[in-house]
RNA sequence: GGGCAUGUAGUUCAGUGGUAGAACGCUACGUUGACAUCGUAGAGGUCGCAAGUUCAAUUCUUGCCGUGCCCA
């Protein structure tokens, strides 16, 4: 006998060594459909946490299940090349060794990110195999790879072309740490506690001010006007007028514009057009000078008096706040909550710089991306998610594609000394063009800026297949089934996959979009390091096992609920395992094998007819709600019959039948017992997939079916026959749970053998007795049944409406079954009043439906039959 | 301010226009030959509040209250 608890330790290692070797995880060739699934790239810097664990574990289950079911399945792997964070990481690293990256030149540095790649960027790929993903590891894609950047290039040349790519100067999100711009989905806004200052601006030719509120004092070194309200009549007076910003002293004008709201701060708003979204409007409106006073780095620069020039921009805050009081210009300060911008990459604060920058029309591109969810060919699950992608889509703002970086695919743009651009797939081409149009060689000059890491990520779901190449691959799996993503990465990553699927190919690039919710903590409480309540997947897996943690994850992944994760839960689920392991051990100690003797349609035994059917549906309840999306429901329904049907009766009717001789009997029951073996292993698979090969592997079933598990097929043969059986047993089981609750109530002693007597039962639930006289006498702990009355005292036991008699040795406290009866008969009493009263409703009989009806009169029988027969039981034991 | 969710057992969550479910936890008993990472039996709920629709509402509608997230 094997060690009764089942350790997971080597197990998955040497499992998942099995698969690899023998190059499982690549498609095989199916007439049948496809089924394809991209992984959403993690980062290359990245390392496992549970939201990466809860959608892999959720992918690996839809693709294991469709594989199993014949499809030809291809899992796409790979990782994303991280822009910023990649650069930041090989910075840190280069810095400790004192080498600034700026000595070491743009063509070293990024060598030396390849060289980091390659001895640390595969860390991620190797965890998701820790949690036993299949994918197709010979197809590992990186966004930074020759074929990928190719595609990225033709997009943008392609794009470019068509002018839905184009530059233009804006503002845009500055990160002035990073020194480069950033997307307004990279901008996290914070709620944080400000002081709103009150600065007095005087007015020209007269003794009066007017006092502004503002968050950023700073920024009046770049003031161009005073807006006010036009219907605002405490400044009516004074639009047109002029008005000295302080401390630069410049004489700006009072204009009026609706934008300004009466009631905010004191109702006159200071303009700083190229240092904030809504003053830059403003500008454009009333033709006001665009004054840029901050470096790349935050700094003043030199279109600030000289006191100012080279400090940074907060200390400018508490230097200009200063000499403001001094001169008495400063009103009031009041603290105030607002929201504040920050990088999420970098944690400081965004400032809205004016720069130029490349441009992608995001707004044309995402009509197609509406139309194409609009009229299903995407479909979101939960089907709710749609909506915010739409509120997104229509809203969208121009993308900002370029970033000031190194790391990344650079943009194909050349450059003209009179700044000239040549877009082109590469120097030679650029050079062509440039010919053309000069009539002569010109010397060009590239782009330094990179793409945005989405843009690659945007072609993710067919640069991996091939495409700009007709590929077998991208003809085979595009559009592909399903992409499973979290719901904050909607805007990220389906929006542009959506965009840039649509536009390229004109197919949409996954038909379902799957949105799982976040992995919280046990509290509900957003798992951060700051905070120390990070659960780390690793810990987990060698803790308990990737098994166990797939099943926790896919366990709670209900839709549109957060998942909240406790350890507990996890050891919960590690029981499981146990449970199945050692069920399998009874099984092998028992000598249960498969026969290709066995002719399922001819079982004969009701318990061995029952488990089936009960595996039958099993296998259609779980397979629906994996297609439904509903994990959850799927884990629920297997978990409830491994362990409540099959251990928990199955394996317990087997044993009086191990231990009989009869020979019959008992092959059968070591076949199907086997059979049923397999088939859970089979269904369990796409859940715990380490676990059940292993198993399959002990017990031979590969002998038997030709097969690794991960390939069986997963579906059986309906055997509707088996239903008469399938009831019998149901009723068996009642009645085995009814004498043990009997015997609870009246404190005999739970293992205590009794006789009992059927005499008041009808023939046909005798012969459920007879037929199975063995299991029934060793669960129910029975010494004799007999069928006529033994006229000595017992006790009277319902079961659906018929009576059994028990006979006990002892004498008895029947005060507790006395209890237990007449509550019974009150629950009976209301629900037979609640009953009548519908029934005697002439409005219920006119209108409800006739099955329901029905259902009530029979209900109304039924409870009255049983209440009669309560009645007189408890009239008896009160003599 | 706009939008999207959500409120059911002690906890985490399923579910349904027609008799309220699971897991964990809890209580009592139990080492009976797979399993104490276990077994048997049990306790535990006015389905957030109010109104409406309906023969019938936990389920549908509206309002209110609470909670969470996204966008401004």
């Amino acid at each position: 006998m094997q060690n009764p608890n089942y350790n997971h330790l080597n197990i998955e290692k040497e499992i998942y060594e099995y698969w690899e070797k023998n190059k499982f995880f690549k498609p095989r060739k199916s007439k049948k459909k496809y089924f394809s699934v991209v992984i959403p790239p993690p980062n290359v810097t990245g390392s496992l946490h549970m939201g990466h664990a809860l959608n892999n574990t959720l992918q690996d289950l839809l693709v294991r299940f469709h594989r199993m079911n014949g499809y030809e399945t291809l899992w796409q792997p790979g990782t994303d090349h991280a822009g910023i964070a990649t650069q930041a990481v090989v910075e840190k690293k280069l810095l400790h060794k004192g080498i600034q990256k700026e000595k070491l030149g743009r063509e070293n540095f990024i060598k030396e990110v390849w060289k980091w790649k390659e001895e640390s960027g595969d860390k991620i790929l190797n965890q998701l195999k820790k949690l036993g993903c299949s994918c197709d590891w010979s197809r590992n894609r990186f966004t930074m790879d020759s074929d990928l950047s190719e595609a990225v290039i033709k997009t943008f040349v392609k794009l470019y072309k068509q002018k839905i790519i184009y530059k233009d100067t804006k503002l845009v999100n500055w990160d002035t740490k990073l020194e480069t711009a950033i997307s307004d989905l990279e901008v996290e806004q914070k709620e944080v506690h400000s002081n709103l200052y009150f600065i007095k601006y005087s007015i020209c030719g007269e003794p009066n001010y007017i006092t502004i509120a503002t968050t950023r004092p700073e920024t009046m070194l770049g003031d161009t006007a005073v807006a006010v309200n036009p219907d605002d009549d405490r400044y009516k007076n004074y639009i047109g007028k002029k008005i000295v910003v302080p401390i630069v002293e410049r004489e700006v004008k009072i204009i009026a514009d609706k934008y300004v709201s009466v009631d905010q701060g004191s109702g006159a708003l200071k303009v700083t057009p190229a240092h904030d979204f809504n003053d830059f409007e403003i500008g454009k409106r009333h033709n006001l000078q665009f004054i840029n006073i901050f470096e790349k780095n935050g700094m003043l620069n030199k279109n600030v008096p000289k006191e100012f020039i080279g400090v940074d921009r907060f200390e400018a805050r508490i230097k200009i706040v200063k000499i403001l009081k001094e001169k008495k210009l400063l009103e009031k300060i009041e603290n105030i909550k607002n929201s504040v911008p920050y990088g999420d990459r970098s944690n400081s604060i965004v400032e809205p710089l004016l720069t130029e920058q490349w441009f992608a029309d995001a707004k044309f591109l995402a009509k197609k991306g509406i139309q194409f969810v609009k009229k299903n060919k995407t479909n979101f699950f939960p089907k709710t998610w749609s909506k915010t992608y739409f509120q997104w889509m229509n809203n969208i703002q121009p993308w900002c594609i370029s970033r000031q970086l190194w790391w990344g695919h650079r943009i194909p743009a050349w450059y003209s000394k009179d700044k000239k651009i040549f877009v082109a797939e590469n120097e030679i081409e650029a050079n062509k063009i440039a010919k053309k149009y000069y009539g002569k060689k010109i010397i060009l000059s590239r782009d330094e800026d990179v793409l945005d890491t989405w843009f690659s990520s945007a072609l993710w779901p067919f640069a991996t297949l091939g495409w700009p190449k007709k590929t077998y691959q991208l003809k085979r799996f595009y559009p592909t089934s399903v992409l499973v993503t979290g719901f904050d990465i909607i805007f990220f990553w389906v929006a542009r996959m959506m965009m840039m699927g649509t536009h390229l190919i004109n197919k949409e690039p996954f038909s379902k979009v799957y949105v799982h919710a976040l992995v919280r903590d046990e509290k509900g409480q957003k798992m951060s390091k700051s905070k120390g309540n990070v659960i780390d997947p690793l810990d987990i897996i060698d803790k308990y096992g990737a098994d166990s943690l797939r099943f926790t994850l896919i366990s709670m992944a209900a839709p549109g609920r957060d998942v909240k994760l406790s350890e507990d839960r996890v050891k919960g689920y590690r029981n499981f395992l146990n449970k199945i392991w050692n069920a399998n051990n009874f099984l092998k100690i028992n000598g249960c094998k498969l026969s290709k003797k066995l002719n399922i349609k001819k079982i004969n035994l009701d318990v061995n007819k029952w488990i089936y059917l009960e595996l039958e549906r099993t296998n259609i309840e779980v397979k629906k709600h994996i297609l439904n999306f509903r994990f959850d429901e799927a884990a629920r329904v297997i978990y409830q019959f491994v362990w409540h049907s099959y251990c928990d009766w199955y394996i317990e009717f087997l044993k009086p039948i191990f231990d009989s001789k009869n020979k019959k009997k008992l092959e059968e029951s070591i076949n199907v017992s086997a059979f049923v073996q397999a088939n859970i292993l089979a269904i369990l698979h796409p859940f715990i997939p380490f676990f059940t090969e292993k198993v399959w592997q002990d017990l031979k079933f590969i002998n038997y079916f030709k097969t690794p598990l991960m390939f069986k097929d997963w579906n059986i043969k309906s055997q509707p026959n088996f239903s008469k059986s399938y009831n019998k047993i149901n009723w068996l089981i009642k009645l085995v749970t009814n004498i043990r609750s009997t015997k609870v109530n009246l404190n005999v002693p739970p293992g205590s053998f009794i006789d009992i007597s059927t005499f008041e039962l009808n023939v046909k639930k005798r012969k459920i007795i007879n037929d199975n006289l063995d299991v029934f006498k060793r669960l129910g702990r029975i010494s004799n049944v007999s069928h006529s009355d033994l006229n000595k005292n017992g006790i009277k036991i319902i079961i659906s409406g018929e009576t059994i008699t028990l006979y006990f040795d002892q004498s008895l406290d029947l005060n507790e079954q006395k209890q237990k009866i007449s509550n019974k008969v009150k629950e009976l009493d209301r629900k037979i009043k609640v009953i009548k009263n519908k029934l005697d409703n002439k409005s219920f009989l006119k209108n409800a439906p006739k099955q329901i009806i029905a259902k009530e009169k029979k209900n109304l029988f039924d409870y009255k039959v049983e209440l009669k027969k309560l009645d007189s039981i408890l009239g008896s034991i009160k003599n």
